[in-house]
DNA sequence: CGGAAAATGGACTGTCAAGTCCAGAAATAG
DNA sequence: CTATTTCTGGACTTGACAGTCCATTTTCCG
């Protein structure tokens, strides 16, 4: 890759967010480099000079966009779990964003659509999954300190559980249109939080 | 449709199913419809006569046709939600299911590439939806029936939670390749409904 | 400036897969 | 048995889309 150019730079983004909200749009399978190319005036020598790896790597960097703005979207409520309200708060920041979002779910679609044989694939998503329980962990650890949550339960599996939780409503949203199995999931994950109903096997 | 004779219905049925196994194997995207005649030893007349639709209704006969294998994968275990131990019976064989298929969701993946568009894709997702929690409504019922679970937990929420709870663990085994998520959300599931921790909001 | 490196435009090619068509074989009904 | 319907084989058409190429313009930096 040689050094970009500011206006490279530019150039270069345009084309990764204009790819990101036709995705959002009509979805991967309906989404064309030409799409790519029309919505954001560029051309075709643009595209593979940013992009060596064609349609492949570009999904690749969408999916790896997409993915940051999932946890950026829950900041800051998913760094300061560190009071029930402040649970509640962050509850209703995911249901708000997953609303709003209306049933459609950008880095599942690109990442089944790459299938699970790319190498990248498969690290954008876990990489994701990591960093998302790593907080909800640290949340559990924190009411754990202030004797909220009974010490017995373990951190990481809570969080695992939680997350499956949120991944879950948000999938059956994408057929649905509704956020009630989320809010539900994630209602109950609480709830078991704080009456320290977590099995600890 | 006209009507099919004896083989003809079976020419159709091995279509179906070889176009299941190979999008088990190899993905959605990786198959064509040559693909599927070559491994079925069928012919393109043959394919669009008995899916006039080609490929779209191909598709879609293949997820109703998955859709009803994981219900019926379940059985009898869902059908008998009717002590603990039965509980911890279906939630292994849920586990069990999802771990031999080894992170594949052939479900999840024909209908996102079927895009939401399809009018019979949300209805065949839906469907299956609403059966699954349906059936795990009915344990939850009887339990309370038999005084195990607080009669104020409303079932259908409560069977509206566990869902997603399995379909998150599942989301996430697609790319980590382990059931730990699953698992601990699924315990944490039935651990609320033995404690009662359900909020009943 | 001025030359090298980077950015751009867009025509062109090649491939691949979906879908069409028709002729002929097998099955069914009366 | 024979007429009608269903079933089958496979060649052919069509279109779309990813990816290539080169000529031209713009930017960068000393």
């Amino acid at each position: 890759m040689p050094t970009l150019t500011r206006k490279g730079a530019a150039t270069r983004q345009r084309i990764l967010e204009g790819a990101a909200t036709h995705i959002r749009e009509y979805g991967v399978a309906a989404t064309t480099l030409d799409d790519v190319l029309a919505r954001t005036t560029t051309s075709k020598s643009q595209l593979f000079h940013y992009f060596p790896g064609g349609r492949e790597e570009l999904l690749l960097a969408v999916a790896r966009f997409e993915a940051d703005r999932v946890i950026e979207d829950q900041r800051p409520q998913l760094d300061e779990l560190t009071s029930w309200p402040a649970w509640r708060a962050w509850r209703d920041k995911v249901v708000e964003r997953y609303r709003r979002q209306g049933g459609l779910c950008p880095l599942n679609a690109v990442t089944s659509h790459l299938g699970d044989g790319s190498p990248g694939t498969r690290a954008v998503v876990t990489g994701l999954m990591r960093r998302w329980q790593s907080e909800i962990a640290n949340g559990v650890r924190h009411m754990q300190g202030v004797g909220e949550i009974d010490p017995a339960v373990d951190p990481d599996r809570a969080a695992a559980a939680l997350l499956a939780c949120i991944q879950g409503g948000v999938l059956i949203q994408m057929s649905t249109g509704e956020t009630t199995h989320l809010e539900a999931a994630l209602d109950m994950g609480i709830a078991s939080l704080r009456a320290g109903a977590f099995p600890t096997t």
